[in-house]
DNA sequence: CTACTATATAGTAATATTACTATATCTAGT
DNA sequence: ACTAGATATAGTAATATTACTATATAGTAG
């Protein structure tokens, strides 16, 4: 198997993923499914936020790997698919709590 | 205290943190930082990245809290300021070692 | 002051992201 | 087939990011 990889390379995924939960909207999309699955329109007005633009992120986190859609009737049902960037949240949780910049 | 905080407010300052870090070459410099001090000209030439572009992923880091600078003499050495970001690079590396998607 | 090294910044063009409106698609029920 | 509810997408304007070149600034040595 090739393993002539760029060393760019290791960084390119990793750095795909931040950027994706790097959204405020999308950072709470991802706590709100923390704890189970929830429909485009629960999550929609629990931020407040358009059908549009809400769903507008659903789709970029399900492409980026982060989201998963399961489609019940006339709804759909995003959950988290990537388990691990619920870590990732508690990291960045306690990585802003630690600090007073903004 | 004022205690009335729009609820988008608590993902502001998360969600800037993994944004500032969601770029190849800015985690590449995280990473390279982990274990100690780096000079501008030391990082350019590990990234193989130009100075110039070099400096600005710096100072965006730096001004984001990410990154400290400290002069010496004609160099300036960038370090970690931000400890838990460290933490953030190992969960986003486990978070990526266990998925397939790109 | 001059020259040199190291770093930062200005200016800029290409591209990406964001937020929005309007509209399309899908599903279920009548 | 028609309607209504739920979700997705097209089109778009404003803004942000990226990568680049050229230039400016800061520090040191002579």
């Amino acid at each position: 198997m090739a393993m002539t990889v760029n060393p760019a390379e290791k960084f390119r995924k990793p750095a795909r993923v931040l950027k994706t939960v790097g959204h405020p909207d999308r950072l709470a999309i991802v706590e709100m499914l923390e704890h189970g699955e929830r429909s485009v329109n629960e999550i929609a007005e629990a931020l407040g936020a358009k059908q549009a633009i809400t769903s507008q992120h659903l789709t970029l986190m399900r492409d980026k790997g982060v989201l998963y859609a399961r489609r019940e009737g006339t709804k759909v049902f995003y959950g988290i698919e990537n388990k691990n960037v619920i870590r990732l949240l508690h990291c960045i949780y306690q990585s802003c709590d630690n600090t007073q910049q903004n």
